[in-house]
DNA sequence: CATTTAACCTAACAGTGTTCGGTTTGTAGG
DNA sequence: CCTACAAACCGAACACTGTTAGGTTAAATG
């Protein structure tokens, strides 16, 4: 009972534990003493592997957000990088729904993150908006993903039942809520992400007609 | 110590002191016995007057909620009723700023945003919208709002200096980063409030058209 | 082969939400 | 007026939380 001959833990499988335990139970459903039943250890032996649980919290995020796909960029379309990335990122939080408030909420500081929204930010530049736009242009389409993830229908549709019966008044059967919820999730974020491209396009014109790299249009500038 | 001659407590002033102990220090800093002892009392006291914590914290989100404004419906202009209804909620959530993860990421069952849900709805479709993007649209919209109150640059803004200082070179003392981090999250939210109207209009010119009620066009339906 | 370090353990601390049972006081009924 | 009763406080306690200290053994390092 003490130290074993191969390691029982690993940064990896706490990780995994950790995730599939909140994506169980839900965020409170995450103890260290339950994480560590879980792995089969007691809960003081994950301190050998993390030096806090805030620790492994920050390593779980980082492994949801690595894989946001920021390569729509590449051709220098502003539309179909933007679309791209917003779609994908609504993937990862929408994958776990628990985890979302904790994202959204906490700190800022997530490598990860901040090297995407750098991605994002010089894919915008690069298709030729002006560096302040691009900054408001990654931060509202972050703004939309993030709330469309959080404000999920998915999640405590039980309460909002009569909701949906003036939009569908033919199906009152309680049993396929939750794909109905998904379904509106998914289009009233389509719905979002296309109606906030359109409008770019019309309030910033010259702006938006451009689709290659270089002579950047200087609409305004500090 | 028993039985006060006038009662000590009452929900109004739990509420209060709820509300100022989270803004001051954050959800973590808000427990029974610290909130007890801010308002002269031990925590048992409390269930008294409520239940649960988390029933308190039902109560002190609806009175956040409240003040919500969808009053600029009532003229049939949904774009004006569109904007000021997502001015004022923002408005109301940006000035909790800690209490927006657990008011996004809570179980949807408050009574408050459900009536102002219908409203918006209700006002939407007045205004000449098929129920259905009704819905979509509402949800877009505060898909945009909690984004915006939950992501805002003004919380965790520290770690994000560098990024500031590709958009403002020329201003690099720290100690105005606030206020500009409070700029840039209106100016976000503006822009992608403004875009997702337009947008909208671009999208659906029949019904964006519209301006007073009746004649609905028809759209789409079940 | 000696020493250090890594990975587990038990025990424990302070803090959490909440319940139980007790004491005093205000209020309602006869 | 006096008697019930309910309301509003309290101390003590329970199960639970994150985390630390110190012990034990095995692997890694010199």
């Amino acid at each position: 009972m003490a130290r074993p001959k191969a390691p029982l833990l690993s940064r990896t499988r706490i990780q995994d534990a950790a995730l599939g335990l909140v994506d169980r139970d839900g965020m409170e459903g995450l103890s260290m003493r339950k994480l560590a039943q879980e792995l089969g250890v007691r809960a003081p032996s994950l301190y050998s592997h993390y030096r806090n649980k805030d620790d492994l919290l920050h390593d779980v995020v980082d492994r949801i957000t690595a894989g946001i796909d920021v390569s729509g960029f590449g051709g220098g379309d502003w539309r179909r990088g933007l679309t791209l990335w917003a779609r994908s990122y609504r993937d990862a939080l929408a994958a776990h729904p628990n985890m979302v408030a904790f994202i959204a909420g906490g700190p800022g500081r997530r490598e990860e993150a901040l090297r995407r929204a750098d991605a994002v930010h010089g894919g915008l530049v690069a298709a030729g908006w002006p560096a302040r736009q691009a900054t408001m242009i990654g931060a509202s389409a972050r703004y939309l993903v993030v709330g469309a993830a959080i404000n999920s229908f998915a999640r405590g549709f039980d309460a909002d039942a009569r909701v949906y019966q003036d939009r569908y008044p033919n199906l009152s059967q309680a049993h396929r809520l939750p794909e109905l919820a998904a379904e509106i999730d998914e289009e009233g974020f389509e719905l979002a992400l296309k109606a906030f491209v359109a409008g770019l396009e019309t309030l910033y014109p010259e702006a938006a007609r451009q689709a290659r790299p270089a002579e950047a249009p200087a609409t305004d500038s500090p």
